[in-house]
DNA sequence: TTGTATTAGACAAACGTTTAGTTAGAACAC
DNA sequence: GTGTTCTAACTAAACGTTTGTCTAATACAA
C-alpha cells in the first residue's frame, strides 16, 4: 500500500514493504488462529520475509501482536468519532453505527476476530497502552442508546445489554466468516454461496431498530 | 460432577475422577485460551494430575480437545431436540430457544467460547466426526424462523441471517464473560457488578421477538 | 500375581529469539 | 566519476527454552 518514502534512508530493497507484509500476514493469522495458534515462522513465510525480521522490526511476536491490536482498535475509535460528530435521531445513529462497523471491517477485515479473541481471553494482551482505546469505544456507543431513550425513540431498555446484542451480532458475523466459507466450499451447507454482507447489515439494522422502537413500528423499508 | 461408578474396575485411587478432572480443566482452558494457547502441562496441573495422564486417557492433546468438542456439541443438539419436540407459535419457540441456550451454558459454561473459536478458525478441529453434529444444530433452529414466517407471526426475513443475529448475540455474551469480569474486577467499568444473565436473556428475547413481529408489536412485558 | 492407575524423567520436535555475517544503497572525499 | 566507508536491510544458522509424547518404574486394588 502506501509507503512513506524519503522519511528514512532506505538501506536495501524496500524496508517499509517488508514491515507492511509482516503486519498483513500477522493480522490474518492472529485473527484466524490466535496468538498461541500461530508461529512466527508461518507469519514470516506468508510475508515472504525472514523470521528474524519480526524481532528486528517489532521486537518479537508479542510486540507484533500488540502493534496490530493497537492500530486496529485505533481505527475503530476514529470511525466512531466521525460518526458521533453530527447528532441525529437515535434510530438513524444506530443504523449509521452498524453501517460504520461494516465499513470498518472492509478496511480492517481482522478487527472482529481480534476483538472477540481478546474478549474471550479476558484481555490477555490488552496492555495498559491498548485498554483505554478499547474502553473509549464502548462508552461512546452507549451514548446512542441513552439518547434514544431520552428523546423517546427507543423503549426504556438497558443500554449496555442492548449494545451487547448489536455488537455481538456484528462481531460474530464477521469473525465467523472462515467457518461459513469453509462449509460452503466443502458443500456442507444447503446454500450455494455465502450470504451477502449487505443483506446481513440491512437485516440487523431493521431488526434492532424495530425491536427497540417505542412506537408500534416505524419502517423505512421491509426486507 | 457426576461420576459413572462401577462401570469399570477401579485400579488405584479413582480413575474416573481423574478423567473428569482433566476434562473440566481442559474445557476451561481451551475455551479461554484456545487450543494453541494452552499447554498440557497447565491442564494437568489444574486437574491435579500428571500430564502423562492426558495421553493415557485421551490419546494426547488433540484427542482431549476433540472429545471435549464432541460432548459439548452433543449436549447442545440434545437440548435442541427436546425443544423442538412440541410445536408452539414461532415467537414462543424463539423465546424458548434463547432460554434453552441459557440453560445449556449453565451446564456447559465453555460451549460458547469453544464454538466461537471453531467458527473463527474455519473449523480447524471440526473433524468428520464432529461436523455432522455441528451442522445438525444449525438446520434445526432454522426451522423455527421458517415456521414463524409461514404462520404469519414473523415478517418475511431471511432465516439464516436472522439466526446469525440471535446466535451471535448469545455466543458473544457468554464467550466474552472473562473480559467483563476482568474489567469490573479492575474497576475499569462504570458499573459495580456484571450484568445479570437473566436480564440479558430477557432483553434479547424481547428485542428479537419485537423486531421480527409482523403485527405492530406484541409484548408480554417490557423490561 | 495381575492389571490398572499413576508418576518422574527422558526425549525429540517445535518454537521464539539472538547472533554473526552478507548485501546493497547512500554519503562523502578526492 | 571512482573508490571508500557507513549503515540499514536482510539472511542462515545456532541457541536455549518450551512443548507434547513416550518410557520405565512404581503403587495399589483385586
Amino acid at each position: 500500500m502506501q509507503v512513506k518514502a524519503g522519511e528514512k534512508v532506505k538501506g536495501q530493497r524496500d524496508a517499509e514493504a517488508t514491515r507492511e507484509a509482516i503486519l498483513a500476514a500477522g493480522s490474518e493469522l492472529f485473527a484466524r488462529y490466535g496468538f498461541g495458534g500461530t508461529t512466527v515462522d508461518l507469519i514470516a513465510r506468508r510475508a515472504g520475509a525472514n523470521k528474524a525480521m519480526i524481532s528486528y522490526y517489532f521486537g518479537g511476536k508479542e510486540g507484533l501482536y500488540e502493534r496490530i491490536l493497537i492500530s486496529t482498535f485505533d481505527e475503530a475509535v476514529a470511525g466512531l468519532d466521525s460518526l458521533l460528530e453530527n447528532a441525529r435521531p437515535a434510530d438513524e445513529m444506530l443504523r449509521a453505527f452498524v453501517g460504520m462497523f461494516r465499513e470498518l471491517t472492509a478496511r480492517r477485515p481482522h478487527f472482529p476476530a481480534m476483538m472477540v479473541r481478546e474478549a474471550m481471553s479476558g484481555g490477555r494482551h490488552l496492555t495498559e497502552r491498548v485498554l483505554p482505546h478499547f474502553l473509549e469505544m464502548f462508552v461512546k456507543v452507549r451514548r446512542i442508546y441513552e439518547q434514544g431513550i431520552e428523546e423517546g425513540t427507543f423503549r426504556p431498555v438497558d443500554p449496555v445489554l442492548t449494545h451487547l446484542v448489536v455488537l455481538g451480532s456484528l462481531l460474530f458475523f464477521f469473525a465467523s466468516e472462515p467457518m461459513r466459507s469453509r462449509l460452503i466450499a466443502d458443500g456442507r451447507l444447503p446454500v450455494a454461496e455465502a450470504p451477502s454482507t449487505e443483506a446481513f447489515i440491512r437485516n440487523l439494522q431493521d431488526l434492532i431498530v424495530r425491536g427497540l422502537a417505542a412506537a408500534p413500528a416505524p419502517g423505512p423499508d421491509v426486507a
